[in-house]
DNA sequence: TTGATTGCAAAGCATTTGCATGCTA
DNA sequence: TAGCATGCAAATGCTTTGCAATCAA
């Protein structure tokens, strides 16, 4: 591997990851490491592996398994569970914690983050003695625009949550 | 069928609601209700099946899988995921909405209610102009009983995979 | 050189579906 | 009797694993 240009924080991470474990930078590794971060949206395995193959159609969708799970031991992405059955991974790095809210119509994700919240859970917690590791809060429901269109459409059947076709 | 006995509240719920669907009374889902509603537990289908697998070896898991869905659809069970891949139910006829911390060393369960986490929830799903229709909170961590067990072995060593506490 | 990595195919799981048979209303 | 319900096996969909060939250190 030679890779002369200057290397980002995130591919300093990696590769200190990567050397802590005795592991070994391979061009796919960097490659998906690079799609990854060049996105801000909350890719499934899947949605990584369509965009790495634009690049490299030779990398296996095994790999880009393997390196989402690297990647989220190193700290770099964090794994997501919006309800459609699959991860999705957010990036993790220097971003500060925040939760979300799916819109159960359209599948937009709607970041957002509440210190009073956060302080709560927290209390809660400390009542009953329980060590936090980490949280999950995900908010169902239907978006402002969502809410526009069905009101536009009020003669038609009241749609049952398409949750399942929450894919980005 | 014939059952003579007096009837609970939740069998009238059930039984209303396979009549609003059309649907059949069956000695499977009177079985199936019938072992639910005696544990108080989380649990799987799988774990169902075996409790009524116990009553009647005949039933099948499908069935199992297919009540649950139905239970659910009438407002008597509540689906929850815990992150163990599989889905678990709880009661959820005149039971007050509640959030879980889980155990990631025992797997216990706890369960908790806070009207100020919900009330800005709701706040904050407004800020979005966002409609809510359900959601789930979920505190992943150590229990009292776990941590005290772990102070006994401080002589080992210093729990090296330690998720990062950095999604607080 | 040596052990980690890769891609493919196969295996695993939880869950769903097709279908012939059996039952409820 | 008509049509829903059941149980089995097969099919799904996401994810993991076995393995032989390849590659980084």
């Amino acid at each position: 591997m030679t890779n002369e240009e200057p290397i980002t924080e995130e591919q300093e991470v990696f590769l200190k990851h990567i050397q802590r474990k005795g592991l070994k930078r391979t061009a796919q590794r960097d490659l998906i490491l690079d799609v990854f971060l060049k996105t801000e949206d909350h890719l499934s395995n899947e949605d990584l592996y369509q965009l790495v193959k634009k690049q490299d159609p030779t990398v296996g969708q095994t790999t880009v398994y393997r390196t989402l799970k690297l990647l989220t031991e190193a700290g770099l992405a964090r794994e997501v569970r919006f309800g459609d059955g699959r991860a999705h991974f957010e990036h993790n790095y220097k971003h500060q914690h925040h939760d979300h809210m799916i819109c159960s119509e359209c599948g937009k994700i709607i970041e957002f983050f509440s210190a009073e919240l956060e302080a709560i859970q927290d209390e809660m917690a400390a009542k009953h003695k329980f060590e936090v590791t980490q949280h999950l809060l995900r908010i169902i429901g239907i978006c402002a625009e969502c809410r526009r269109a069905k009101k536009s459409d009020e003669n038609l059947e009241p749609a049952i949550p398409a949750l399942r076709r929450a894919s980005r």
